[in-house]
DNA sequence: TGTCAGCATTGACGTGGATCAAAAAGGCCG
DNA sequence: CGGCCTTTTTGATCCACGTCAATGCTGACA
């Protein structure tokens, strides 16, 4: 496994950010902006390196800028369970700890806009709009993760599958802010192995049931990594959770 | 199911309450303390009762005083998760949403500290400690769930069961505020079907495993509900997550 | 152009836990 | 004490998913 590299790419004026409007300083106004400006710093991963590790220090935080990341624990006789997906304005790092709590690994190229973390908390103590959004965004988080219980504890191969495609989807969605289409087209940014550790269950189930639903004209697939969703609402149905009946989606 | 009937009891002072110094409340001074006791007021549930119904309107927050509640998702072929526990000084409902997002049950007789939604976000808003300390708390429940996680995803029906009992073993030694002793012993707040709504698995998975920790002597049983462990450490083994090699517990 | 290293797919087979079905063991209340 | 209802245990069987083992595919690199 590769470690860390560090690059400090030239600054970028947290105005541009094209994370700006959804991270943790999304609600800051111009002058608790130009605080923040002055205290971060970028740092860039390349795909498969480790962010961090479990139990080790970790002195800084960090939003997503771009790429993906993943959250993961591990037994000591090596099974793994993805406990999380962090993607672009996703906020890494607990203030009041420090040391890391789980795996953090890129699984993309990554960009992360970091602060030390002795350096956030004071910022955080003097502008209480970054802790009111740290919290709203803990909250969705919480969330998410229940419902990914949901999904781990009682879900089917097949639904497991397909909730993940669904997430996927809207998330791809939702980064090029096109509303809801019927039809979708999207690149898996994980591997079979990886899908896996964040469905709980092995790389060859998930091969199969990615399989099957193509076999049964769920999906289409453009080589191995690029999915075609030819009706979404025939998917959203594959994923059990049918909350949504009346929904567009 | 019944219903829930409200029970105004007497007023409690906040400094004599028994979760005042865990709950969303702890780092309240005097004053801020004053405010909350104003406007707070109590409300009991009886063992089963329903406290509240996922996706039905929701206008209080509330944190637990005594007694024992849970959060589950259920998809609508009856599949259910249990995806919390609610115990004394943990936190229900978000501020920021009026829905709740899940079906909260007793499952023992309840008191909680309740204040209107609206009311407690305004004195949020006044008093900084009150936000932190739920971030904190919400920071928490998310690496509790975190950890569930790795359990529903990866662990054995075996593992799961003696995970569980490790977190009531640890949690009932920290209500009675002793140490960690190597032998423990305590009530089970859970029927079997409950047990198996939070593992994941079939109550007849549930009663299996535990005849079978019973049959190995990793525990003892008197009657049906209460446990007895001679030696914790062996539990915690059979748990699986060995992360805390050399601790006591 | 061939070789090599990661992914990814597919097949054969075994098993842990679900499902279906009784029995047993407690409460609770007359 | 005896009947009734809920919870728990136990048994027999099944099947979804894991395990083990090939085989195929793709892209990097000499």
């Amino acid at each position: 496994m590769r470690f860390q590299t560090f690059h400090h790419n030239g600054r970028q004026a947290c105005g541009d950010c094209p994370i700006r409007h959804r991270a943790v300083c999304s609600r800051c106004d111009d002058d608790e902006l130009a605080l923040l400006d002055q205290a971060k710093f970028y740092r860039s991963f390349e795909a498969g390196q480790t962010i961090a590790l479990s139990g080790e220090r970790m002195d800084f935080v960090a939003s997503v800028v771009s790429g993906i990341a993943t959250l993961t624990q591990t037994l000591e006789d090596g099974r793994r369970q993805m406990v999380g997906l962090l993607l672009p304005s996703d906020f890494v790092g607990r203030p009041g700890r420090d040391r890391a709590a789980y795996d953090v690994t890129a699984t993309t190229d990554v960009v992360m806009c970091c602060f030390r973390k002795a350096r956030f908390e004071t910022i955080m103590q003097d502008t209480p709009r970054i802790g009111q959004r740290l919290l709203e965004m803990t909250l969705d988080e919480l969330d998410a993760a229940r419902e990914w219980m949901l999904l781990l504890g009682r879900k089917t191969a097949r639904e497991k599958i397909a909730s993940l495609l669904v997430i996927l989807a809207r998330r791809d969605a939702a980064l090029r802010a096109q509303g809801a289409a019927t039809r979708a087209s999207f690149d898996l940014p994980l591997t079979r192995e990886a899908m896996a550790d964040y469905l709980g269950l092995t790389l060859e189930t998930v091969s199969r049931q990615i399989s099957a639903l193509k076999r049964d004209g769920v999906i289409g697939l453009v080589g191995t990594r690029r999915v075609d969703v030819p009706d979404m609402r025939r998917l959203i149905d594959e994923a059990g959770d049918d909350s949504d009946g009346g929904m567009p989606f």
